[in-house]
DNA sequence: AATACGGGGAC
DNA sequence: GTCCCAGTATT
């Protein structure tokens, strides 16, 4: 869930998801489609079907138990080497690389004097971060910076005045300059594939059983005035294995 | 190495 | 409007 979502945004829908299948064979036993529903509006719904497949082979494979064996975590779906360190590190005190965005722009900022990290995970990042984590306390302190990327050394507004590196940062020292290189722009939401996805698993979720090409494209709103549009967002969505197409040409949520 | 993939909140 | 968010999988 914590993939590409603020924490706060999570925290509701997490608390209401334990508490529904607090165990891996309790996800894993629920329908795909109240896995979608619970899911509702978090973002990125193909983690949902990712999260629940992954439950579906902690228990054909793992005897019910989330795995700390790192390759036996990176086979699980949806689970890469961030979500894998993250599962050793803090579920099982196991040292292990963290490098979410939040370790990356303060270990940029501190070291590098970079105002924000680059493209993907590097091998020098890897191998640096490795080489000045401490011997004892491994875990907390990879909770620590991360913890502090969230809190006191955000993106866009940080918190210098209360941080505890502020002595030593070499971003701080070089007079916290803007990044060197723009982000690339994100493209816009409104009228795109996503933001007909989004509506498309709306109605499925809500009070719509099934649906179709012509009751996509009957709705209102503009973004389905454009039937290429709604045809790859419904095969989109199948291939994803967020709809399942009925033998009536309908598409529903799966099972 | 690029790109697709949500949706809400902060400014 | 634009940017950001405890990334992953695919091309």
């Amino acid at each position: 869930m914590l993939q590409q979502t603020p924490v706060a945004r999570v925290l509701p829908t997490w608390r209401a998801w334990m508490n529904r299948w607090p165990t891996p064979a309790d996800l894993a036993a629920s329908p795909t489609s109240e896995v979608i529903r619970a899911w509702d509006r978090l973002g990125y719904p193909r983690r949902a079907i990712r999260l629940h497949r992954a439950a579906q082979v902690i228990v054909a494979d793992h005897g019910g138990f989330v795995p700390s064996d790192l390759d036996a975590l990176l086979s699980l779906p949806g689970v890469g080497e961030y979500t894998a360190g993250a599962v050793r590190a803090f579920a099982f005190d196991i040292p292990a690389l963290t490098l979410d965005t939040n370790v990356r722009r303060v270990l940029a900022r501190y070291l590098q004097g970079q105002a924000l990290p680059t493209g993907q995970v590097t091998r020098a990042e890897r191998e640096l971060t490795w080489s000045i984590m401490p011997a004892d306390g491994a875990t907390k302190w990879m909770a620590g910076l991360m913890e502090l990327g969230a809190l006191v050394c955000t993106a866009k507004k940080p918190d210098c005045n209360h941080c505890p590196l502020v002595t030593n940062c070499a971003w701080v020292a070089a007079g916290s300059p803007p990044p060197v290189q723009p982000p690339r722009r994100q493209p816009q939401y409104v009228g795109s594939d996503r933001q007909a996805r989004g509506h498309i698993l709306a109605m499925l979720r809500n009070d719509v059983e099934a649906l179709d090409l012509n009751t996509v494209r009957a709705g209102s709103d503009y973004v389905w005035a454009d039937e290429a549009q709604a045809e790859r967002a419904l095969s989109g969505l199948a291939s994803d294995g967020l709809i399942n197409l009925r033998n009536d040409g309908k598409y529903c949520l799966p099972n």
